[in-house]
DNA sequence: CTTACTGTAATGATAAACGTTACAGATTGA
DNA sequence: TCAATCTGTAACGTTTATCATTACAGTAAG
């Protein structure tokens, strides 16, 4: 799994602890233990998706666009990973049997492996992640 | 996805296409497009796991040991690939209520994932794996 | 006893993931 | 207007994971 899925999740998790304020990518990046450009990237991703907004500057960062129980684990793993679950077969044999069919056929069943994790992924909001954060506490 | 899980399906549909005969590491490679080695060790694991068995010396190679419809892709995948979604997180900051717990909140939601995953999976047998491979043709 | 296999360790090459530097553009406040 | 503080992104370097390859011991057949 990729992790920028859940630098993401990591990323929005921390906006959601602190609603109304601007969160820089430093102290993000000093929750999550990476480097701030990652997480400029990965956060200029959700941007472009309309989860949140930025700004420069002084004073600047980033802040939720929408409300908390809008976005869901599927809809952060379509932006971040979507297709990570899809196995990288290397370029078998047209001449056999199998290995001219055998990619067609993984594709097929790992599409539908996706889309099954994508059902229960749906069901995690982040509001959901907020909460077991907090009961962790 | 790690590719080891596409190389047991594909090692397993092709005994299962020749069933009775044994199958050498290179015939299979050749097939797969990749290393003899590769597949040796594969199938080692498949081995171990009661799926295969292998002949050593001239004539020998891998035949099935159990029916086709007895080994499913939750089988295989949980031999090859289990964890692969469980998602990698950098050491975050303790000092911080996110970073101190998000790795548990989120190692819980993919324990759960994957065992989603596991039920969709359960629902391919390699039996349905060579049909749909027959099919192509 | 040679040939044809598996089994596995060890090493090397290639590719993906990630960190880091660098700098342009935006915004604020002095 | 100028310095300080941010985002946005490209470019480059480093580390890590994946995979190929070599090497060789062990086993079985003829």
């Amino acid at each position: 799994m990729n992790s920028d899925f859940t630098l993401a999740i990591h990323s929005l998790t921390l906006l959601a602890l602190q609603p109304g304020r601007m969160a820089t990518s430093d102290v993000i990046s000093e929750s999550a233990g990476v480097h701030p450009v990652r997480i400029r990237k990965v956060l200029s991703l959700l941007k472009r998706n309309g989860f949140i907004k930025s700004k420069e500057g002084t004073g600047g960062g980033f802040i939720f666009a929408i409300d908390l129980s809008e976005v869901n684990l599927w809809d952060l793993y379509k932006i971040t990973c979507k297709g990570t679950l899809q196995p990288k077969c290397p370029e078998s044999n047209e001449q056999c049997i199998v290995g001219a069919n055998m990619h067609k056929v993984l594709f097929t069943i790992f599409l539908g492996a996706e889309e099954h994790l994508g059902e229960f992924l749906k069901e995690y909001s982040l509001k959901e992640v907020v909460d077991l954060i907090n009961q962790e506490r």
